[in-house]
DNA sequence: ATAAAATTTTAGACTAATCTAAATATTAAA
DNA sequence: TTTAATATTTAGATTAGTCTAAAATTTTAT
């Protein structure tokens, strides 16, 4: 009934909700990689199909934002799969989830989940919403709001984009790790790391708006 | 570049050409549930895009036989994760298969392979193709050819209808298990067995042609 | 060997998802 | 507040995959 183009729709735009205040034509058409007119159009069928509220608010419905929780469910799954059962590394692993997200089976879902022992994080630190589509509750901050002088987990990255995930390789940076902040530059927003109490770590305020972190030791 | 539907027409051609002399329109129709005049249009797209030899006689080429044999390792391997890993039971798992199957990823695939040990079979005894598109030689016979006094090992079945399948669960009957063939009625091909040395089970000569073992005792 | 039956192909139409180009509407600026 | 710029919608086409109905071909049987 609902095509894996259309789900692919509902999950931009509830990305796309999450940050901007309205979502727009053209920032639908530039996240899908389509033409305006082409998103235009779908718009009418997301309406008509009852999966957003109106045209010209974008807002999704209920069943909107559950099937794309539903979605993103998937994708998060697959990826904590990737990673920690088929060896995959984090930045490998997004287009293969890309495409197993549009399986359909909510008994396989809950099987894989299980097989994971419940997971509430994916490889990105990203939160894996359950089956009813509540996201458990990580209180992340991005380290571009940290404090000098206190000790924080890095759990997330705000974009999964290849070539960041790369620059943080290199930098040595991973999911998990204890950073205390030895100093933030007032006028260019730059933070200063110790890493696992190892290494110093310089990072743009543009990269450390990307980077959340949770307050606490590691667990 | 090649799609889903495509895919999906290349192995029921691969299918058809195991056990047809030459595939007909109307057979592939017939099984991919759709139109001849559908199937009939496919075929010169088939045709134009290298994955059949000829319009009049229905063959795949080496390309097209090579792509088949690539799904049906994917659908076989996901088979067998679906049943070892997520405790799936062997007649739940083949439309969740069918869609797994089209996930484009060779690492996936190997990764999988890997992280499954290497199986030789599926779930219902099916051999599963390697990254070359190579069987591995089960030298299997049907049981309808089997040899009274002999005993067996039930290796596959050579439908997945779901219907047969639950009938055979009903019968108690399960891959691996040594069946000795009590007796065999001439007149109508039925057969008597004895299975793991326990229960006496008769079979009639259309589900005896559907079963397939090899001969020896288990591993 | 010809008629009847079955099979296959062609013709024309439909849907989903896309495009470009043009028209319309909205927002921002002078 | 009227113009200019930007954003959105509509119109008309295109492609992949499907359909039904009709035409053409092939097979089978008398």
């Amino acid at each position: 009934m609902i095509s894996t183009t259309i789900e692919n729709y509902i999950k931009a735009i509830f990305y796309l909700g999450e940050t901007a205040t309205n979502v727009t034509v053209s920032a639908v058409a530039e996240r899908m990689q389509n033409s305006p007119a082409s998103v235009s159009d779908m718009l009418r069928r997301l309406y008509e199909k009852g999966l957003i509220k109106d045209k010209n608010n974008i807002t999704l419905t209920d069943q909107g934002s559950f099937l794309a929780k539903q979605i993103i469910r998937k994708h998060r799954l697959w990826e904590t799969f990737l990673v920690k059962t088929l060896d995959f590394k984090w930045d490998e692993v997004h287009s293969i989830a890309e495409q197993l997200e549009h399986v359909q089976s909510s008994l396989l879902t809950e099987r894989l989940e299980r097989f994971l022992e419940y997971p509430e994080t994916d490889p990105h630190g990203d939160p894996i919403p359950d089956k009813d589509g509540n996201f458990p509750d990580l209180s992340i901050i991005p380290l571009s709001e940290s404090e000098p002088g206190k000790s924080y987990i890095f759990r997330s990255v705000a974009t999964d984009a290849k070539d960041f995930l790369n620059h943080l390789d290199n930098k040595g940076l991973q999911l998990g790790q204890r950073w205390v902040i030895i100093e933030k530059e007032e006028f260019d927003g730059s933070v200063k790391l110790l890493v696992d109490d190892k290494n110093e770590v310089y990072l743009s305020e543009k990269v450390a708006k990307n980077l959340n972190i949770c307050s606490g030791e590691l667990d």
